[in-house]
RNA sequence: GCCGAAGUGGCGGAAUGGUAGACGCGCUGGAUUCAAAAUCCAGUAUUCGCAAGAAUGUGUGGGUUCGAGUCCCACCUUCGGUACCA
């Protein structure tokens, strides 16, 4: 009996579906293990074959702890809110559920089709009301809480509101807006409702905001900063502007020490902690105010991280969109810092951040230095950004280069302050070493001392203050979108009041369109009649993707429970994700708003772990392989008529190119011979007026004029005897003008990717060609020539009549023609040599192209592997007998290396053990139980259809995925009696030699001795290193 | 610019500081076949050599070590992330 994949996995897959066999209990008396995919999108073009890689990885290690005896949740879900299906509805009218749908069908078909073994009752959509409602109920609780710093945790705003009726604001450590007042009782007690409700939006953890967006009028919409270039859409190149906005926002920025030291606790990438790190920045140092010369109303307020460096300052430096700009300006620079302005606005982002140039200009006006009163210039450069911090600089050249590189440019003064700096004029020095100098009140302190006595001396003069600051902004949260989960707000009096909960889920309501209104409200201002308790407006915007994404890993642990998010026993019972796999793209993104999320979850004792995933792997991008094809240009026909044709064929006749560049290409032919009065010129037969031109400059030269189009030499470029025929006659002609009649068949042509080498590189047009008509590099012709794209286009082949195409590896995409559809893998392959072979092409984490050259290997291997259990008449081979010491030493070194390998996702080596253990039993011709049986539990994880074929096979009842036990290794089976010392000089390995195992060092030394004797004769042995085990090394 | 990762045969890759190149692809030769496909066997880092064998060899240059692909320093290249972050 043949193996027959297709049959195989199909009977499989029902069988597991109709016996649910991967559905998963919350009570067990195993322990648990919970593995966990990133929630994908569920694209309308499917899954290409990078997607399944971390499915497939995900899909082993669940089956392999499955086998090893736990209780492992393994699910899947559908973050289904987004762009994709909305863009969808705007352009052709249909609901985006609809399409969301239908996408979800594909996907889930795609899924299938890999043999995963998900446990699909527990599948979660975030569109769908009943995981909504709960999404929505999230964000009421987070409306509903302050983060009070003492209790270093979320607290209910009603514990805030009794503390204020009691005794104000003060003596409350609570995170809120920047500008909150301070308050007493009375004035709190003395506000009417709507005035503390607006004082209590400065506390809440969301909250609505004025925030300033990439407004695009034309779309009506709010465009990322990645959809905007140059200041205009990246579809359709409309306007956009800068426009205030009342947005929603999250106030994560309360989390960001928490956020930082939970990293501490988790077993992810370093890259990816050190990602959010980053992203929060978190820089302790000092705030302080800078008095303006002349402005006594104006101060400017800094950030420095360096307050020790105080007296290095020489001049200020703010953002050209710093408010105070205009003020501070002097007529007589007014010119110059105006065309400043308008220049950086001018300048996009990408421009901006190329710049290696020094830029700015002064302002006229100069800041007073706090600590010593001493003037300083104000300038403007564009290299300090109005978005962060205050948008002002204190600058100081002698320890920063970037302030140093402007001193120099601008020539301004350099002061160096420690007596460590080194050559201040040279270059700047950040160091903080050795003791201040030129440094009035700390001169002579250490850094050490220095920094507490500066904010001493700051605060004590109400200029300035220790502080901390982070990068980390506070998260927009409202989307100008119809497809995402309504906010369970409505607006009464200009104020935002939650829904009750009894009222979720807020369904998101019909709309005739899904654009903008008229007067650009958001899409759900179009919802007839959509009012709350029909009288108060509800919020427009909807919640952002990243919204469902923030805590969908506890639906899956109760995701049919209609009374909690998920119930406290099933949240203790799971706990958290013990192996999370996604793609490192969501570093900063989801993998740091959902960890905010649970950590508000856990402050409400409703998450059990303060993080939710506590080991975290990337799984590499798998890149597209593309192949090009070179499309030649005019000036080729020219070199080819060249090397190929009046060279080496017509060299009796004495060619002579005669344009050399392109300057001379409209004054004279392409060639002329030294023998006759022929003038060739190639062009195409479509530029008329270019021929007539050539036959002028051919006649009053006095040459008979011969052109040969483009097209005919397509035509007949595989035989270039053909065009010297075509030459020798027309030089043998007496006519004046020659030229072919007639409609060409070709128009384009396209030449094998090694002969390109000889031409020169501008002579072709490099062009994607679908990957899937190239087989290694290798153009197939008859599929090609079925392509618009090759219409009309003939192929100069090679020597050995091929064509063949470059490559290059880049994204898998659409635009490149490179993608891959796992779906026609498996139909040739079947879904356990997909599985083995997308592991086998290396280690998990590393990005790797995509190629199919191995996956006959794999597919070999798997029939190597069914042919210990059938032969080719379909005679079932597996005997009773007892397996020998040799077959149970193989069985228990592949055990070992595979549990081992399992353990640290390297997936690739265990394929190579299971290839190298089948290679082992069929030379020792074993087809025996006692190791074949184990052998099948082993690669169950892997090729989960085959093995539970086999396992039939084997007389077993049931799946194995159900009743296999995984084997365990028995280090007793692979002590050897002999090992093979290698012996080394000086290092350098020189022979191998048998020496018992259990063998004295003594008689190891002497044994290796004696084998090298060759190479060591006449030298001294210093000494003989002997590792038990491993090698013996002499050093002579 | 900064941060991170990686550079090993023709290719994908393997190698707790201890025989570099496992396993697979490809290629070469052979068997089988009327022939082909499939399958099986043998070989396959480079250079020299008929061979035995020798020399070289993990991006480059240093270092630590009896011993370095692996550890340390500097540099080069590629990929990823990110930013005028004060």
């Amino acid at each position: 009996m043949e193996y027959n994949p297709r049959e195989i996995e199909q009977k499989w897959r029902r069988y597991w579906e109709d016996n649910h066999i991967y559905q998963v209990s919350n009570h067990s008396e195993s322990p648990k293990f919970y593995v966990l995919d990133m929630f994908p999108y569920p694209s309308g073009a499917g899954l290409h074959v990078g997607h399944p890689l971390g499915y497939i990885a995900s899909d082993i290690f669940s089956r392999y702890k499955r086998l090893s005896g736990y209780n492992v949740l393994h699910p899947m879900g559908y973050d289904s809110f987004g762009l994709p299906a909305e863009q969808y509805a705007i352009s052709t009218g249909q609901h985006p559920a609809i399409t969301t749908d239908e996408n979800i069908a594909t996907f889930r078909q795609q899924l299938d089709n890999l043999g995963l073994s998900y446990d699909w009752s527990r599948e979660v959509r975030t569109s769908d009301p009943k995981y909504y409602k709960w999404t929505q109920w999230i964000f009421m609780q987070l409306f509903n809480h302050y983060y009070d710093q003492d209790a270093d945790k979320a607290l209910p705003i009603a514990q805030l509101t009794d503390h204020f009726a009691a005794s104000g604001n003060a003596g409350i450590r609570a995170v809120c807006d920047d500008d909150t007042p301070r308050f007493s009782a009375a004035d709190w007690n003395a506000m009417d409702e709507q005035a503390q409700q607006r004082l209590l939006l400065k506390y809440r953890l969301t909250f609505p905001e004025e925030s300033f967006v990439n407004w695009c009028p034309a779309m009506g919409t709010v465009l990322s900063n990645d959809e905007v270039k140059d200041g205009v859409s990246e579809r359709g190149g409309y306007p956009v502007e800068r426009k205030l906005m009342k947005q929603w926002a999250m106030r994560i920025t309360a989390y960001a020490d928490r956020l930082i030291e939970g990293l501490k606790t988790l077993d992810w990438p370093e890259s990816i902690k050190d990602q959010q790190t980053n992203w929060i920045g978190r820089s302790q140092g000092a705030s302080l105010r800078f008095a303006v010369d002349g402005h006594p109303d104006k101060s400017i307020e800094v950030f420095t991280t360096r307050v020790d460096t105080i007296y290095g300052v020489t001049f200020m430096v703010l953002a050209p969109e710093h408010e105070y700009v205009a003020a501070l300006t002097t007529d007589a620079q007014r010119a110059d810092i105006e065309k400043y302005i308008k220049w950086t606005a001018s300048r996009s982002d990408v421009d901006r951040m190329a710049e290696k140039r020094v830029t700015g200009a002064f302002t006229g006006s100069y800041a007073i230095n706090p600590l010593n009163g001493k003037k300083v210039p104000v300038w403007i450069a564009d290299y300090v950004l109005a978005g962060y911090g205050t948008g002002a600089v204190m600058a100081v050249p002698s320890g920063d280069q970037r302030d140093w590189n402007f001193a120099k440019y601008f020539n301004l003064p350099i002061i160096p302050i420690l007596d460590a700096q080194q050559n201040t004029e040279e270059a700047a020095d950040a160091t903080k070493e050795g003791r201040y100098i030129n440094s009035g009140i700390i001169n002579g302190l250490n850094y050490a001392e220095a920094t507490p006595k500066l904010i001493a001396w700051l605060e004590e003069h109400g200029l300035g203050k220790g502080k901390i600051q982070y990068r980390l902004r506070n998260a927009v949260f409202s989307r100008q979108r119809y497809w995402g989960e309504p906010v369970p707000v409505y607006w009464k009096n200009g104020l935002p009041y939650l829904i009750e909960v009894s009222e979720l889920p807020l369904l998101l309501p019909q709309v005739d369109k899904y654009l903008p209104t008229e007067t650009g409200e958001p899409p759900l201002g179009r919802a007839e009649g959509w009012l709350y308790q029909n009288k108060y407006p509800y919020e427009l915007s909807t919640m952002p993707g990243w919204a469902g994404s923030s805590w969908y890993f506890y639906r899956y642990m109760d995701s049919q429970n209609d009374d909690a998010f998920c119930s406290p026993e099933a949240a203790n019972y799971w706990r958290q994700v013990d192996l999370y796999l996604g793609g490192s793209e969501h570093a900063v993104g989801h993998l740091l708003y959902s960890r905010f999320w649970n950590h508000f979850l856990y402050d409400l004792g409703l998450a059990p772990e303060r993080e939710y995933a506590k080991k975290l792997v990337n799984q590499g991008m798998i890149q597209g392989r593309s192949n090009l094809v070179y499309r030649a240009k005019e000036c080729f026909f020219e070199e080819f008529l060249w090397i190929k044709v009046l060279q080496p064929l017509l060299s009796d006749m004495q060619p002579v190119q005669m344009a050399q560049n392109t300057l001379q290409e409209t004054t004279t032919y392409d060639f002329s011979f030294s023998t006759n009065d022929l003038a060739i010129e190639v062009v195409s037969f479509k530029i008329l007026d270019k021929i007539a031109l050539k036959k002028g400059i051919a006649k009053s030269d006095g040459k008979r004029l011969l052109v040969l189009t483009i097209e005919e030499l397509i035509a007949d470029i595989n035989q270039p005897e053909v065009i010297a025929d075509k030459i020798r006659k027309a030089a043998a002609s007496k006519e004046p003008y020659i030229i072919s009649e007639g409609t060409p068949v070709y128009e384009y042509l396209f030449v094998s990717h090694d002969l390109t080498q000889k031409y020169t590189p501008e002579c072709f047009t490099a062009l994607h060609v679908d990957v899937n008509i190239v087989d290694d590099d290798v153009l197939d012709l008859e599929k090609a020539h079925k392509l618009n794209q090759f219409e009309k286009a003939n192929f100069k082949l090679d020597a050995e009549r091929k064509f063949l195409c470059s490559f290059e590896i880049e994204k898998m995409s659409k635009r490149w023609f490179n993608v891959v559809n796992p779906d026609d893998v498996v139909e040739k392959y079947g879904a356990d040599c997909f599985r083995m072979y997308e592991m086998f092409l290396g280690p998990l984490e590393q990005a790797k192209p995509w190629n199919t050259k191995g996956i006959d290997g794999v597919s070999r291997f798997l029939r190597k592997f069914w042919a210990m259990f059938y032969d080719d008449k379909g005679r079932f081979l597996v005997t009773e007998d007892a397996p020998n010491r040799d077959e149970l030493k193989v069985l228990h070194r592949t055990t070992k290396r595979v549990t081992e390998d399992i353990e640290r996702l390297s997936f690739n080596t265990c394929v190579s053990a299971f290839m190298m253990a089948t290679n082992d039993f069929r030379e020792l011709k074993c087809s025996k139980r006692g190791v074949l049986e184990p052998l099948v539990v082993l690669i169950a994880p892997f090729a989960p259809h085959v093995a539970d074929e086999l396992w039939q096979a084997l007389g077993h009842e049931g799946s194995i995925h159900a009743s296999g036990k995984f084997p365990v290794c028995d280090e007793s089976f692979l002590q050897e009696d002999v090992f093979n010392y290698p012996i080394a000089i000086n290092g350098k390995t020189r022979v191998t030699i048998a020496l018992p195992a259990d063998a004295a060092k003594d008689s190891l030394e002497a044994a290796a001795k004696a084998a090298v004797e060759k190479w060591t004769d006449g030298q001294e042995i210093k000494k003989i290193i002997v590792i038990p085990g491993r090698m013996i090394n002499i050093v002579v």
